[in-house]
DNA sequence: TCAGGGTCTGACCGATCGGTCAGGCATGCT
DNA sequence: AGCATGCCTGACCGATCGGTCAGACCCTGA
């Protein structure tokens, strides 16, 4: 119980973190959050230089998991790269469900603030390793298609227990992603459709 | 070329929803959209009621097509509304890819506009479809994976040709769907209509 | 007792937003 | 000529935004 400090700083980081989600990042004002808190607006912005940096500071601990997981994926291809990416991106997606949640549908401005500057990069080579790194439209477009649902089922299946939901999506993911020449031809017996 | 008349309505449309794939709904003020045609903001307010009246009829083609959409899955059941909803978004998707680039991550907040008070029940419905109508945390989980990373696909890859992206989508679809305990497997009845 | 630093605030700023309004201008009808 | 109508505009409005600033209020240590 040493805790009589009131940790307004990390009070407003809980609340920016709650409002962010479901107002998004423009449509939440420091005077939103501020009034959440309950304290002023000008309080806000002693404890933070900025509003940029208020985000900054939300996401800095997601953003370190997808760097990890960027490493990771360094010199991996094929199946073993898609395989990796998929239970990164899964496990990183679940974990941070509320950062994923503020960032969904403002991803393309907010990269442009230079706090985010390199993510675009990140995201760029994590949907190429989902693609097996093949240069296929079809293995492309399932990367991508894949990274965007997830995001977006994560923050939108709030009330599923995390290892259900992780369980459910990596199930999805390695279903759904483009199979990348295998060893392992498919059995013709598959009743094909159109080509 | 008897285009003497300036039709101003239709290039205020036509930039605004320029505008609005690029910077987003909120983004977007009614001086940037005055600014791409040449015309003043109180013309783009001359010819709209409001900015959510520009927005309701960018979006009023689209809409239509996703209510005869739901029209349609209206009775159907387990693979057969899976199949139905998959094939129906994914041609929507990738017909109206400027509309969906539109309503892109600011979808819940323009839900919210009584203009589209209704959108979110159909969406839900059609999640519904593609999950078979089963209610698996799974199949609900795999559904709106799908919804949304289409979504994102068709606004994300521009340069692909519409029937390449198109294919590649359905194939995703198809393949990335929960499999519902299919009594009929799968008959080969529905020719398929290709126009 | 006083000084000083950390915390917090009300008042204020310039910019921008969506939207209103009176009026200008061209055209066509009577 | 006179008038009505459709199209368009500059000037303006209130609200809200992110951000600044001088100062008030603690608490602590000398």
């Amino acid at each position: 119980m040493a805790r009589a400090v009131p940790d307004t700083h990390g009070e407003i980081l809980a609340a920016a973190a709650r409002q962010f989600t479901v107002t998004g990042y423009r449509g939440t004002s420091l005077q939103d959050i501020a009034r959440e808190v309950g304290c002023s607006k000008a309080t806000v912005l002693y404890h933070f230089a900025n509003k940029e940096a208020l985000l900054a500071e939300l996401m800095a601990p997601a953003i370190d998991v997808l760097r990890s997981l960027d490493d990771q994926l360094d010199g991996l291809t094929g199946a073993a790269a898609q395989e990796v990416a998929a239970r990164g991106f899964v496990d990183l997606a679940v974990r941070f469900r509320q950062e994923i949640a503020v960032l969904r549908g403002e991803f393309p401005e907010l990269l442009c603030q230079p706090a985010f500057a390199h993510i675009q990069q990140i995201s760029d080579r994590l949907r190429d390793a989902l693609a097996g790194h093949s240069a296929r439209p079809g293995a492309q477009v399932a990367a991508l298609v894949l990274l965007a649902g997830i995001s977006e089922a994560c923050a939108a299946f709030v009330d599923i227990p995390d290892d259900e939901l992780r369980a459910a999506l990596l199930t999805l993911a390695r279903r759904a992603v483009e199979p990348v020449d295998a060893p392992l031809p498919l059995p013709p017996t598959t009743e094909d459709k159109d080509s």
